[in-house]
DNA sequence: ATTATAACCCAAAACGTTTCGGATGTCAAG
DNA sequence: CTTGACATCCGAAACGTTTTGGGTTATAAT
């Protein structure tokens, strides 16, 4: 059915040696047999067989991504545009991208040895990284190429990309402390997560600048969805001294928080400012608009791809930690100073 | 460095096909053998080379779907539920999920052709179908499995799932309609996808129904995101005689043409009212929520996947295809009535 | 006339697995 | 003692490619 470099070869009457040089341009075959054997692959639509070459050249041409049970879904605008970006970075390599779902929780690990020992990946792209992250540990020991969109807490020595966490939430409190606020709020995450992490550090670091004290109760813990927004948001003004500023570990949350506002009938901007993370589209065109801090998240894209293509060819990186500067972008929703 | 069944083989002095038929329980190996086998290939940490697996079998596991240069990117919300549903599904059957990017429009077959006749896919996901679809009729002529998110205009036999869009844009027209309208506009995208055929002639019908006339005016082409909704409205709102109801495409264009409004001074749902298509989860949370056509995104992504892992077996599918009802979500933008 | 050089070609091995078609040995039934 | 059945094992081929290490022929240099 499908045609294989033997069928060039009796085609044309060569070996298949020849068939292959011609093919791949050696110097060895006479230019009327390259054009011949070109001519006739085209004509009987020969595509070589990937698989094949793989099992030849040892190698894949792909990067994995393994989805974690509890981690960032597929239609999280924020990682879609990541994604987006590694996608069409390695699409320019030839490279593809292959993506499972880890099927459970634990099932993680095992995900891992599976794909990556059966040398189906050249690297791996892990996100959404823990303060422990067992797949770093794994990656790690196996001397697995992979690049990390996210930090560690451990001291090791691994390549990722990552925003400055603390720096964009301090610069958060800071901004919000300006206008006039003193109860603030900070709707999170697993505190597992690293990115979390560095949030509450930036998020108390910055309160203590500004001379507030941190209410822990202050500080609720949620789903990263709207949804999860919503509910805490809810929670934290049923509060008897409901706070008026409310900071989200991304902008999904902050749109839910923004929700449970109005809903409540207050106004967000005067009666409650709202601050989000990430900057996704949504936060521009969201009425109040959204103040948050933004991530280049394309860009992140593109350089963990670049990366994630130069561990897979074996280079050593010669920027293998990427920090990104993450700049406060000040919108509607936290528009209007407060008179206390 | 990595342990192959001839390790195994001369660490237990059996031959490498004794060691894979031990490894895959056939019946014709002692017990103590397979027990022997199974037990050192635990110890040297053994895992099958895949790519050598699929050589030898001609099958991949593995669906793919490339992503056409003018497609949904992969941060639109409905695409990305869609898109997790599917993952979910084909993960437990142990396939995986392998995403190209096509790099030019032209490029889209090539990378078919490349892909496919690589014999790295078993069967093939096509989303966002156009009127007359290139991909499709390449696929079909080539005998290559694969299911279509879409329809065609032609008349050609392959397998889809497909929401009803006629039938759900009638039924906005209809609700809009009988709210009081008069002069409802649509916002779509390029005619040639077949979605928004589908959709427009729901429009036209509905307007019939309903005994108004078609404005052609008064339907403007625009990006499918916010930012094309954002800009549609700002035309539409410019019109001499502006239109008291926007309908749109999808909900991202819908949520762009809700800020345009909001930014003209105007409320939704009393001085314009506004429709979406898709109900992503941010039609429910947006301010006002968004009345729009519900699809259900993760079902349809699982059916979805079972149908291509079964094309990818080989087998007939008993519903080849599935046109999913679709349902008007009635809330906040569509929500006063007119007084005319 | 011999030798060196260049130009062109190819057989065979290798990548790691699965499977077909025996081969060998043992034991019970005839 | 032979035959057949059964249990257990294995060699070799196959999947389609790339690469190694040659071989053959014709031409140029000695």
């Amino acid at each position: 059915m499908t045609v294989t470099l033997k069928d060039i070869a009796r085609q044309v009457n060569r070996s298949v040696t020849t068939v292959s040089r011609a093919l791949h341009d050696y110097d060895d075959v006479s230019s009327e047999t390259r054009e011949l054997v070109k001519r006739t692959a085209l004509e009987m639509g020969y595509a070589p067989n990937v698989v094949a070459q793989r099992l030849q050249k040892q190698r894949a041409d792909t990067v994995g991504l393994i989805l974690p049970v509890f981690g960032p879904r597929l239609s999280d605008p924020h990682f879609g545009d990541v994604l987006a970006g590694v996608a069409e970075e390695i699409a320019s390599a030839g490279f593809d991208l292959l993506i499972s779902m880890a099927d459970s929780p634990s099932d993680g690990l095992d995900a891992y040895r599976q794909k990556i020992v059966g040398r189906r990946l050249d690297s791996v792209l892990v996100i959404r990284t823990q303060r422990h992250d067992q797949r770093i540990r794994f990656l790690l020991h196996r001397n697995m190429p992979f690049v990390a969109n996210g930090r560690v807490l451990d001291d090791w020595d691994f390549p990722y990309v990552d925003v400055d966490h603390a720096k964009g939430m301090w610069a958060v409190v800071q901004h919000v402390a300006e206008l006039g606020h003193q109860r603030i709020a900070f709707i999170t995450g697993s505190p597992q997560l690293t990115f979390v992490h560095y949030q509450l550090e930036g998020f108390r670091q910055g309160m203590a600048n500004a001379s507030l004290p941190t209410d822990e109760s202050q500080i609720v813990e949620a789903d990263l969805t709207q949804r999860g927004g919503y509910k805490g948001a809810q929670i934290l003004l049923s509060h008897t001294i409901p706070p008026t500023a409310i900071v989200a570990s991304n902008d999904l949350v902050a749109l839910g928080v923004m929700s449970a506002v109005q809903d409540q009938g207050l106004e967000v901007g005067r009666d409650v400012a709202v601050v989000g993370f990430d900057d996704i589209p949504m936060a521009d065109t969201s009425h109040p608009t959204l103040t948050t801090v933004h991530q280049p998240a394309a860009h992140m894209g593109q350089v963990l791809g670049q990366m994630l293509i130069s561990v897979a060819w074996g280079k050593t990186l010669t920027r293998p930690q990427v920090l990104v500067e993450p700049s406060l972008v000040i919108r509607q929703s936290t528009g209007l100073d407060l008179w206390l």
